[in-house]
DNA sequence: GCCTACATGTAAATAGTTACATGATTGA
DNA sequence: TCAATCATGTAACTATTTACATGTAGGC
């Protein structure tokens, strides 16, 4: 009965707080990167976000700046910037492994931050989601020895594409995993810089096709 | 403020239509069966299930049999039939095209449910989500174009990886399509049986490995 | 007598969406 | 000057989950 007071865990939080980490933005511009980030389709709507954003700032992890203005004259345009506690908060996001933490839409928001994110949580990344991955793998090679004879050949179907496409995601997350170690980054030392400079090139192999 | 008076169009209702259309079920054994229409892993749980059989109720596509006990002198289960307008509104269902009518979720059920259902809905079901997934390699495609130089490594990575996953969900719609074209079923005349028998074997190839 | 599986439900929270409402700025 | 796009927000709804509450039936 108190739907002003939410606890707000989705991917929004998580990518609102990584493109701003990036460079202070206000809403509509927010929501036009926001689609980039989380996968081309599935664009969020402005009923989600601007009340999320008056949610983040009141926990502390944004804060709104009134008039950046320097050129033009108008008003009304908020610019939000991250705090210190919001930085923080968001690389203990980026690292920490709830149940929800593995599934594809987080993954992806996670992997589009991957630039500014140190190796060691990188690793932990792509590692939780594999072995995420590694569940799923047993439950339909189960689902799938129980049911040869039980399901029609449609569900059969089906699932055994679905046990293809998730080995197959397997084996790229293990060449991601294979880089990343073959290119072992100095940054992550306890230096108190948590963030990892941009290299840009070279550190993943570029995708190629069968 | 009116919670409690559901539209209620999401994958649950074609979901517990399709398995009562099999055999009249209460919710609890309804629930174990939903588990594998579903995908193996997302589990519905009663929160969910037993207010949407009271809804689906109140609509007039399910009737409740409260003592269908003919062993036991238990009581308290009610056992859920599909009326004659649920069987009807089911097949509407199956074949109508709304705008989320080809999601992952939806799709799979529709799927689930093929050994119950007409070639035509069929072919219409399977193109149908064919057309979904070539407007997503269009974005896809447009986006990695766009993205080249401006996007860091991961993020392309990710890009790739998803449209490689879409073009093989393709390939494997294609297949589908051409299979149940070379093999036409009469049953599909208007004779009033909506049904199709399953034949149960050979007409869908089994799937290989690569 | 007690534990497990069977069986049914409700209240509140979660994570959003759609539709609506409003107004400022800019270029043709 | 008028349409497009920029910009911010609210109210109501959707579809679902989690946690809770309650009780029955059968085996050991």
């Amino acid at each position: 009965m108190s739907p002003r007071a939410g606890r707000r865990s989705g991917v929004l939080e998580l990518a609102i707080l990584g493109l701003l980490q990036e460079s202070p933005m206000h809403g509509y511009e927010l929501r036009k990167r926001l689609t980039g980030v989380l996968g081309a389709f599935h664009s969020i709507s402005y009923g989600s976000l601007y009340p999320a954003l008056k949610d983040l700032t009141a926990r502390g992890w944004l804060s709104e700046e009134p008039g950046d203005d320097t050129q033009s004259s108008g008003r009304s345009k908020v610019v939000y910037h991250l705090t210190a506690d919001g930085k923080e908060h968001f690389q203990q996001l980026l690292s920490e492994a709830g149940p929800d933490a593995w599934d594809d839409e987080r993954f992806g928001v996670r992997l589009a931050f991957f630039g500014r994110t140190d190796q060691s949580v990188r690793l932990r990344v792509l590692e939780g989601r594999r072995s995420r991955l590694e569940e799923r793998l047993d439950t339909l090679r189960a689902s799938l020895q129980r049911g040869r004879e039980r399901m029609d050949t449609y569900t059969l179907e089906l699932q055994q594409h679905g046990l293809d496409s998730v080995e197959r995601e397997v084996r790229w997350l293990d060449e991601l995993i294979a880089t990343e170690r073959s290119h072992p980054t100095d940054s992550d030392a306890p230096n108190g810089r948590s963030v990892t400079k941009v290299t840009g090139t070279g550190t993943v192999p570029t995708a190629r096709r069968t």
